[in-house]
DNA sequence: ACGTTATAGTTTCATATGAAACCATTTGCA
DNA sequence: TGCAAATGGTTTCATATGAAACTATAACGT
């Protein structure tokens, strides 16, 4: 070896991370992996974005948010759901109208090319679900849901 | 309400996904929470993304990988790899040599002034990684890792 | 009423990212 | 050997993303 060595041997006193083992990053490759695979049933077939089908997911559940609201209830911010709205709306899936009473707020719904495509995919997007799950037994998901839910408080209804 | 009214009720015909309870989501909302928080440890600090810092604590734990063996251990693609070392190397904490029996390669390592950052932000990592485990009772992480072990194969040395 | 401050949403700009094309070197094999 | 295919790595190009600036409307205090 005639490079210039390390400064110092690869061993116990730096203390090195264990990536395989370090919780931030076995979620970020679990997490990615999982959406990817979701994103690939959907994103060839009906031309749209990961944050595009959680805007849709929300207006499924919650009819007429704002854009604000949905914001809030995807945990994207603003600018990325202006823009999916931006696309969701030219492409017929969503509808936007404006509010009666605040001029500034848009009252966002799904329109029937909308849910259609809801109707489709959300199976998808389960099944995708369960066939992660499958790979656990009964009790490791229960415990799955309860420290998911430790982790991550839920914005209620 | 004047505006034109959903083509059909928000009901239980059409399933809607749960977003707050559907394992992808939930997960991508946890893993960039958990990065970031990490993050915003050294990224002001050392002026270094997250993707460089993977790179680093690869480096400090197997000493004279390629670059390509780098992008397997940290799952990230080749030219995102390419990038971070681009930077790692100008700013001086990686050194870059070429494989002695194959010019392609390169052989990578920390530097004195690698290893100085890598011995100050990886303290900082765990402790945020304690942080968040600390939420967790001792069952609980048991069961956290044995799911994660199952979830995500993990690439051994 | 009226100006100040806050809020909803969009646009701009600068940076991050990935796929595909690319260059250099090595490997496989006729 | 010598040439096609494979491999390591970088560059290019097109798209995604977020912070900050911006526009329009509403709310608040006087």
């Amino acid at each position: 070896m005639p490079a210039k060595r390390q400064p110092a041997p690869t061993t116990a006193e730096h203390a090195p991370l264990e990536l395989e083992h370090f919780l931030p990053y076995r979620l970020s490759i679990l997490s990615n992996t999982i959406s990817q695979a979701i994103a690939d049933d959907y994103q060839r077939r009906y031309d749209i974005s990961v944050t595009e089908w959680r805007v849709m997911a929300v207006l499924a559940r919650f009819d007429g948010l704002s854009a604000r609201e949905v914001a809030e209830r995807t945990a994207m911010d603003k600018v990325a759901v202006s823009r999916a709205l931006a696309r969701l709306v030219a492409g017929g899936r969503v509808s936007r109208a404006i509010h009666n009473n605040d001029k500034r707020r848009s009252v966002l719904g799904l329109t029937e090319a909308g849910w259609a495509m809801h109707d489709e995919v959300a199976p998808m997007a389960r099944a995708r679900e369960r066939e992660v799950l499958a790979k656990l037994d009964a009790e490791e998901r229960a415990w799955l849901e309860r420290i998911l839910d430790k982790l991550t408080p839920v914005k209620q209804e």
